[in-house]
DNA sequence: GTCTATATACAGATAGAC
DNA sequence: GTCTATCTGTATATAGAC
């Protein structure tokens, strides 16, 4: 159910993701889904703490990697369709849809990155190139998921974009 | 009205900005306000035409600096209550509420802004990398304006970040 | 042109049968 | 646990007075 709930998310935006639409598509009534979700804000709150959950053993599976941690999580920030990829584009429609918890929620999950990736650059100039740039292209996922294919450089491009990025903030 | 719609987008999502709210915010009731947008969709598209109206001004408008052209697009993308700021801002709520035109609409305006800067870069990995910082610090405004401020880096922090992208960018 | 009143539709949520 | 039926609130849009 939670999943069908993202999923309406991503694909048609929170507008369209009613109680109505997301039971359709778990394959179950209205009534049920709110057997399982008490109301819609906590079918959000749970989508929300998956997310940060996640993110949290994203974040720590970055930190064993400590080698090549900033060229790892701008890979990550071009969507892959992964869990967390899913969760974060469905946590920030929330978000821009007047959700203030889903708001907090991404900055913590921006805070986790930040301190994750601070050791492993120049300087705090150079942090923040590498978290602006991710955003950048988390945003540019974000608005191209229903709609038209984003305009974010792929294939050896998006590589000499790294590559650029790491040299310049590492 | 359109104004009193945008403020209501960007204060408190585009969920909150209903035809009533949006009258009671401009002064008058939902009749007047349907008499001169006959329904919401017409009041949606009027936004994102005017968005993409400020959007051509600007550009042609930064196409006379063309010294320190990509400092300048970076400094009006951090949110300064400019028209356009609070368009674009508004635009990209629309977009992540499902709105497919809003995103195209958006898409048309970073299409604009990509051509005037080109001949400005050192190649197109520098060109994506002005965009993609340009995009994270929009997101990151976008976030923020009806919850908790930014992350984003201020005054002299600020500025050293424009001066790393510009020098490698360019 | 702007208003009030109302029609229509749909969202979220509840009640109770099975 | 899952269903159908229903209640209540609210959003868009229309009709018609002024």
């Amino acid at each position: 159910m939670l999943d069908a709930f993202e999923s309406l998310v991503i694909a048609e935006g929170a507008r369209a993701a009613t109680m109505d639409a997301v039971a359709g598509a778990a394959g179950v009534s209205k009534g049920g889904l709110l057997y399982h979700f008490a109301s819609k804000e906590a079918l959000e709150q749970a989508l929300l703490e998956r997310m940060l959950e996640l993110a949290r053993l994203d974040v720590d599976d970055m930190a064993r990697h400590p080698e090549g941690i900033v060229a790892a999580f701008l890979r990550s920030s071009v969507m892959d369709d992964s869990p967390l990829d899913r969760a974060l584009i469905a946590g920030s429609r929330l978000a821009q849809s007047g959700h203030t918890a889903a708001a907090e929620a991404l900055r913590d999950v921006r805070t986790l990155w930040e301190d994750a990736l601070r050791p492993h650059t120049r300087d705090e100039t150079g942090l923040q190139l590498v978290l602006l740039v991710s955003d950048g292209l988390y945003f540019n996922n974000a608005l191209g998921a229903g709609a038209v294919a984003g305009p974010i450089p792929e294939g050896e491009d998006f590589e000499a974009l790294v590559d650029l990025v790491v040299r310049t903030a590492c």
